[in-house]
DNA sequence: ACAATAGGTAGGAGATTTCCTACCAGTCAA
DNA sequence: TTGACTGGTAGGAAATCTCCTACCTATTGT
């Protein structure tokens, strides 16, 4: 299903912020995500295509629009390549605050 | 400090990789990264470049050597911006199991 | 049937990415 | 000091990205 390349799909600012109005507002004609964007249309729908690929968002025909909501599972692949990095910052917190605890009284 | 852009940093495979090979085996010299990809020193130079100026590493000369290491701190930016959708997407799993939970016994 | 609307595709221009081969500066060892 | 080693920069080629205008299909309302 997630054919496309999620981490390359979340490095467009533009694709970052249809995700997260398709998350605040839920499903949303391209019209009304496009009316949000200073941009033609044309390239708003290359960019749903993008996320479509890496299956961000899936579309749903009804009548002459397509719905598009949020899909956000492809997302759990970047989560669990964060989840390594994650605890070793907080150790590296860990190790400040001890360094910390140990500074003579100011 | 974090002037490039670091999701744009993560878009690519290879220094992805380099990221890896950071955290698992800690501070490394250019040439030992390298050893590690297919690709001309030139490029690796060029991804570490990128790394850098996202502020995921820092370089530390030590004679002819530059040791590289891991800084983390960055990826919060990535984790913050995950958050939400990670909250929906539980959400959805749970809806799930909801629905599972209703099923007829079979 | 015809016009208007929604949204995709085609094709192209310009910017950016990603690789390469030179080449350069700094450090170390003989 | 000379030669080898580490790693960066310069400049360029090819691929990819991101935008555009023009155009097409499908659906809806009159």
């Amino acid at each position: 299903m997630s054919e496309g390349d999620v981490f390359a799909a979340l490095a467009n600012p533009t694709r970052r912020e249809l995700l997260r109005l398709l998350l605040e507002r839920g499903e949303q004609p391209v019209q009304r995500l496009a009316d949000h964007f200073d941009m033609r249309r044309p390239s708003l729908s290359e960019h749903l295509k993008v996320l479509r690929d890496a299956g961000l968002v899936v579309e749903q025909p009804v009548g002459r629009q397509r719905l598009y909501s949020l899909r956000p599972e492809p997302l759990r692949e970047v989560a669990d390549w964060l989840g390594p990095y994650e605890r070793f910052w907080r150790a590296r917190l860990a190790d400040l605050r001890d360094v910390l605890d140990r500074l003579p009284d100011e």
